[in-house]
DNA sequence: CTGTTAGCGCATTCAT
DNA sequence: ATGAATGCGCTAACAG
C-alpha cells in the first residue's frame, strides 16, 4: 500500500554498477552476462525490489505479454472452463490474460475488440457472437494480431478455430438412442441460429432418416416455462409417443428433465434423456443424466497452443481444428444403472 | 489479420494538418480545441483507424486503465459470479480485467502479485488465499496499489475488505432448522482453516448452544467418498439421531444429499437439509434444496467500487463491509412444498 | 562480455 | 486555441 516510487532498469544499473544493456539483459535471460555481474545485478534488482515495466517494453513495440479473451458469459460453465484453460496456458507461457465478456452480441465484440486493439494485445482468442454481423467481420479482418475462434468458427475462413466435432456427437448420441430401441426420438433445442445447434441438429436428423425414423425437433427451449407449455403438448401426444429426448444443450437437458418428471413420466423408462455437454450435477440428479462430453480443456488448450505457435513466428497458415466428443453413460439414457 | 503497422497519434496530426497536441486533446475529451478542428481530427482518427496506444499512455506515468482480478478457481460458481460482475463493472470504468487464478495458494498468489505489479495494474481485487503465509502478507504490505480483498478479509488490517456476513447468516440458518423443531442438527464443513467456513461454524455453535442444544459438526467434506465414509456413520448412530444437516459450502450440500438419499433416508422428513452458497440446480433436486444465498454482485460491485473510489481520489481510508445474506427456502429444510 | 545512445507513442509543460 | 519540445522505462543497434 505504501505508494513508493518504483525503482527502474536504471536505478537497478547505477546501484549495481553496469549499463542498462546489462540489466536488461539480465531481465531477458541473463545471456551474455558474467556470472559475477549477473549475480551483483540480481541481488540488486532483489533488493530493490525491481519489477519491469511492461508498458515500457510493449512501447518498444515488442510484445505486451497479454492475450485477450472474449467469452459470452462466464457464467455458464462451458465458457468459464474455457477461460479457467486459457488463462492456466496463458500463464505458462508468461503471458497474462484479459478477459471480457460480450454477452454473446456482436456489437459488444467490436467494441472490446477496439478495447484489445488499444491495450495492444499480442493475440486473441474469442468466441464469435451469435450472429456474425458485417460490421464484426470487418473489425475482425482489420485486427492486426493472430486471432483463433473458439467453439463456433468464424465467418471469415482466415481465422484460425477450434470446435468440437459437433455433427459427430449429435450422430453418436441419436444412434446409441436407437440401439436402446427408441424410435420417437425428439430433439430439443435453443437458439437454431447458433453454429452449434445447427451441426447438432444436423447430425441427428441424418442418423434418424438413415434409421428410416422420423426426425421431430423442437428449438428455441430456453427457460422453464417455455419448455413446460412447449414440450408438454408434443410429449402428451398420444401417437407415435415420444420415448426419447435428445437435448442440444445443457439447460435444455436440464428443462426436459424437469418438465417429463413433473408430467408423472419416468426416465428412462417411458422417455429416454440424452443430452449435450455435462453440467456440475449430471450425476447427481436421479436418474443420473447422460451426456456427451466435451473435451473442454482439449478445446482451450488447443487454442491457446495455435496462438502462441503464431506468436513464436510458425507458419500464418489457417487451422480448424474439431475435436472429439465423448458419450458419458450414466442412466438416463437407459444403460443400466452403475454398481453402487 | 494484416499485419499493418497502426497509426499512431503523430500520422493523425500530420493528416489532420495540427499539432500533436491538439490530437492528444481531442484523445481526452476534446476540451479547448475548436470544434471545427476537432471534427475534423475525429475524422482523421476514424479514417486511420487509429487506437491510442495504452503502453504509451501508461509509460507517461498515467494510469494502465487495468485492474488485476485474483480467484482460487473459476470453476467454482460462486468466484465465477464475482469475476462477471468484476469484470461488467471494471468495463462499465472504462478499465479492463486481468485475470489470475490462484488455486487458493499463497505461494502462487505471491508470484501474480509480481506479476500484477510488473503490468502496472491500477488496483487489485484478490480473494486472500487459505492460507494467508508471512510472506504473502509481507508482498501485500508491499503494493503500490490499492487492493481490496473479498470473499475473506485481509489479515493486514490496513486492507479494505468486502466479505459476507457469515456469522449473521449462520446463525438465521441454524435458527430456522431449530424453528422446524429439528434437535439434533449436525453441521458438515470444509477446510476449518478458511474463514468463511471458521464464522459459519460459530454462528452455528452459538445458537445451537443458546437454545440448549449440543452442536455437532464434522470438518473435511470435500469428496464423495469421504463424505460416505465419514458422514454414514453418524447419521446412522442410534441415539441423539440426527434430523437436520447445516452444510457449509455448496459441494458439502451435495455431498451430504447424496450420502442421505444414498441410505435410503428421506428429505426432509428424516434429515432436514439447510446449505451454504446456492448453486445451479439447488432447485432441480428432490426434494429442492434450501440454501443460504450470498449476494454475489453485490460483493462484487461494492468491491470493485472501493477500487475506483480510491481510483477517482477518494479517501485512504480503510473499508471493512460485511453484506447481508438470505434465507432461501425451498424443500429441503421442512419448509412446504412451493405449489407449482 | 559490456556500455552509450536513440527512439517507441503519448501527455505535458511552456510558449505563442 | 494550438504547437514544439521533453521524457516516461525499456530494448536494440552499434561500439568497444
Amino acid at each position: 500500500m505504501a505508494r513508493a516510487k518504483r525503482s527502474t532498469l536504471v536505478d537497478v544499473a547505477r546501484e549495481a554498477g553496469v549499463g542498462t544493456t546489462t540489466v536488461s539483459r539480465v531481465i531477458n535471460g541473463g545471456h551474455y552476462v558474467e556470472a559475477k555481474t549477473l549475480a551483483r545485478v540480481r541481488a540488486v534488482m532483489t533488493r530493490l525490489g525491481y519489477q519491469p515495466n511492461q508498458a515500457a517494453r510493449a512501447l518498444k513495440g515488442e510484445r505486451t505479454n497479454t492475450l485477450g479473451l472474449i467469452i459470452p458469459s462466464l457464467k455458464d460453465v462451458f465458457f468459464a472452463s474455457v477461460a479457467d484453460i486459457a488463462q492456466k496456458m496463458t500463464r505458462k507461457n508468461n503471458y497474462v490474460l484479459i478477459l471480457l465478456v460480450s454477452d454473446d452480441d456482436a456489437d459488444q465484440e467490436i467494441a472490446e475488440l477496439d478495447v484489445f486493439q488499444s491495450h495492444r494485445v499480442d493475440g486473441l482468442l474469442i468466441v464469435p457472437p451469435r450472429k456474425q454481423t458485417r460490421e464484426f467481420l470487418a473489425s475482425v479482418k482489420k485486427l492486426s494480431v493472430p486471432l483463433v475462434a473458439i467453439d463456433r468458427p468464424l465467418l471469415d475462413p482466415r481465422a484460425s478455430s477450434v470446435v468440437a466435432n459437433n455433427y459427430e456427437a449429435a450422430r453418436a448420441a441419436t444412434q446409441h438412442l436407437i440401439e436402446h430401441g427408441r424410435k420417437n426420438i425428439l430433439c430439443v433445442g435453443g437458439d437454431p441460429e447458433l453454429y452449434t445447434i445447427k451441426e447438432r441438429l444436423r447430425g441427428y436428423e441424418e442418423v434418424m432418416r438413415a434409421n428410416g425414423l422420423t426426425p421431430r425437433s423442437i428449438m428455441h427451449i430456453n427457460s422453464t416455462e417455455n419448455a413446460k407449455s412447449n414440450l408438454l403438448p408434443l410429449l402428451s401426444e398420444r401417437k407415435g409417443r415420444i420415448d426419447a429426448v435428445f437435448a442440444l444443450y445443457n439447460i435444455a437437458t436440464v428443462f426436459t428433465y424437469e418438465t417429463v418428471l413433473n408430467m408423472g413420466r419416468q426416465i428412462p423408462d417411458d422417455v429416454a434423456l440424452l443430452g449435450f455437454d455435462d453440467f456440475d450435477l449430471s450425476s447427481k440428479l436421479r436418474p443420473t443424466i447422460s451426456v456427451v462430453r466435451q473435451p473442454v480443456d482439449e478445446l482451450g488448450a488447443a487454442a491457446i497452443q495455435l496462438l502462441f505457435n503464431r506468436l513464436a513466428g510458425g507458419t500464418d497458415a489457417t487451422f480448424h481444428l474439431q475435436i472429439g466428443t465423448s458419450l458419458v453413460l450414466r442412466e438416463s439414457c437407459g444403460c443400466p444403472k452403475a454398481p453402487l
